[in-house]
Order: structure tokens, then C-alpha cells, then sequence
DNA sequence: AATATATTTCGATAATTCTAGAAATATCGT
DNA sequence: ACGATATTTCTAGAATTATCGAAATATATT
């Protein structure tokens, strides 16, 4: 993973919009969601959301397909874990106690 | 953790340089780094640097002390490892394919 | 064809962020 | 007190981002 891809998936996840669209996604899971369907919760107009949205899917985090006249979108769990693991990598390093921590570890390291 | 903590902090990371830094900071571990040898990685001047230091710790990613003319820097393990979990919680919700894979399970999930 | 629904693209404005030089501050050694 | 080192604060310009209404596009229904 480099570093520069990771910059750009964690500056579109660090857009409050955003990262609530992009963890309504994971939580749904492989059947995703419909744009209008994000839009029902995010409360934003359609405009600013597809813009939201196309930024993701920019960054790769999401991906889309057309099913009629609705969007789908779907959260790209692959690259969501590639970022994880980056962010968890080597951040034990040098670090016994706090890795020990019950939150530590349930954030893999 | 708060959506929109996590937002913040992501935003800060989601730059190439603050993301720099603070990787190596992870990697100095406790022991951190001045913010000279910081800068003598990533290479440029020192108010750029001082700018982005300042948001990390703004972000509570990153937390300073005085040690004479230096200032340490050094990585705030417990909001890491708040934040990986927080991306981490949930992203197994559906998807059991992904999941079972070696890069997500070095993730945390 | 005409209409309705779902979503994007366009265009414009406001706000934020990045960058870096110059000056200021803090601390140390002499 | 003075000079050197380490780092920040000030300031300003350039670039990017966020927001949203209006218009455009794509698909379905009648």
C-alpha cells in the first residue's frame, strides 16, 4: 500500500459527510445501498451527496453499479482492510504497554 | 468514539506529509522524535512542518513535550488504536468472503 | 411520446487548507 | 548579555474543497 493512496483514502473518510455515507455502506454490507437510500439518512441535498459520493468512489472505497434507475453503491471491503492494515502496521513498534489494552488488540495489533 | 472525532483525525492524516510524519512517529514509538528529526525526513521548512505538527496534536494524534531546546513529539497510541478500531468496528457486517482473508484479518477482523 | 423518478453535471460562491518567507520566542552555552 | 540553535507565529497568496440550486441525463411507466 502506499503511502500517497492512503493519504487520499483517509483525507475522503476524514469529510463527516462522508464517513457516515461510507460506514452506512459497510454496515449494509454486500447488498450496499442506493444513492437515495444514503441520502434518506444524510439528510444533505442530492447535489452535495452525489459529489460525496463520486469522491469515494474516487478514492476507491466505494464502487457503484446501476440496477434501472437506481445507483448502487457498495463500500470496497478490500481496500477499507488494505487502509486498516496500513494504519495497524508497525504501530506496536517500540510500544508494549499500550498494545496490551483490550482496545489495542481489538484494533489487531 | 465520535463520528466526527474520527472524521477530524482522519482529515488530518489524509495528508501525505502529516501522514508521514506521524508514521514516523509510530515507528520512533515512545521514545518520538524532535521536530528537527522529523523535518530532516520529510524535507521541508520548518513552518510547513510546525503547521502540520500542530494539527496532529490539535487532532489529539500527537502529543509534545519540551525537553530544552527540542520539542518531542511523540504518537498518541490510545487515539490510534480508538481510530482503527472505530474504522474496523463493524466492517465485517455481511461480508464474510472478504473478511476470512489474510489482509483482513491483519486488519483486526 | 409524455411523464415521473433517480441521479449527475454545471456553475457560482464561501470557506478551508497548503505553503513558505520573515519575524518572533524559547532555551542553551559562553 | 550575547550568539547560536530549535521551533513557532504571523502574514499572505494560491489552491482546493464544500455547498447547493438549476439544468441535464438515464431509465422506467403509461
Amino acid at each position: 500500500m502506499d503511502t500517497d493512496i492512503a493519504a487520499k483514502q483517509l483525507a475522503e473518510l476524514g469529510n463527516p459527510h462522508r464517513l457516515l455515507a461510507f460506514r452506512l455502506l459497510v454496515k449494509a454490507g454486500e447488498a450496499g445501498l442506493a444513492v437515495g437510500e444514503i441520502q434518506a439518512h444524510l439528510d444533505i441535498p442530492g447535489s452535495t451527496l452525489s459529489h460525496h459520493i463520486s469522491r469515494l468512489v474516487w478514492a476507491g472505497l466505494v464502487e457503484q453499479s446501476r440496477e434501472g434507475r437506481t445507483l448502487r453503491c457498495r463500500a470496497n471491503f478490500a481496500s477499507m482492510h488494505a487502509l486498516i492494515g496500513f494504519l495497524a502496521d508497525e504501530c506496536c513498534t517500540g510500544v508494549t504497554a499500550t498494545c496490551d489494552a483490550p482496545a489495542a488488540k481489538a484494533a489487531g495489533c
